[in-house]
DNA sequence: CCGCATCCAACAAGATACTG
DNA sequence: CAGTATCTTGTTGGATGCGG
């Protein structure tokens, strides 16, 4: 009982400790198109209207927005060439979210197993 | 049959493939609450007014809705106990979010330290 | 071609009040 | 206590048009 109480008790603090920075990451690629963009881009560099046209639906000013938020979390470059175009690239540290996509798309896979199983 | 793909292509492949997946599981646990919702019932069930006061800011509407999905993932369960008590509880399939929720944890403090150290 | 400004619609969410 | 109803407000997203 003892030992038991403890491991809920630490595994509770760690839950504390844990939930902001959950929330963090959250709150920096949740959205309809965080993890889109980030996709196409990894897919390649792109030039703003090649972006657009790759996603699909999203509107310039939209677009825009997001790629700023992006470029201000250092998940996304922006860079002019000599010709002067401009390309937006997906940077190392975006490589960083590597675990957090695959755990992501994981659990994803996995739910929508439960689910067209009925298990839900 | 198409032998020696190129990794830079499969790993665009699992990249496109990877995609929805993470999406949905995106759908599911972001926003606001629902993280918050979670860790709050993973230190003990609550009643609906005690899991009002320990998210302290919600209100009893988006409570109520949160609750719902949640429920509707299976991820919560709603127990009427017999004395009429209805306790909401975290059940062992919100368990399987585990990876997800340390990666998010593990990328949100690498991303805090790297504001912190203004290396963005 | 890049991208911002403006206006508008839709929806999410807060506050408050109220019922079984 | 466990929610629902209603009203209002805030945020997001789409459409369009314009300037660099």
């Amino acid at each position: 009982m003892e030992t038991a109480t403890l491991t809920e008790v630490r595994d509770g603090v760690k839950c504390i400790e844990m939930m902001p920075a959950a929330e963090d990451a959250l709150y920096i690629i949740a959205g309809k198109w965080k993890v889109r963009i980030l996709m196409a881009l990894g897919m390649g560099d792109k030039r703003f209207n090649e972006l657009q046209r790759a996603l699909s639906g999203i509107s310039a000013r939209v677009l825009s927005n997001e790629l700023k938020d992006l470029e201000l979390n250092g998940l996304v470059t922006k860079q002019t060439l000599a010709n002067g175009t401009i390309l937006y690239v997906r940077n190392d540290y975006a490589d960083s979210l590597r675990g957090v996509m695959s755990e992501l798309a994981k659990w994803g896979l996995l739910h929508k197993q439960k689910i067209r199983n009925r298990e839900i």
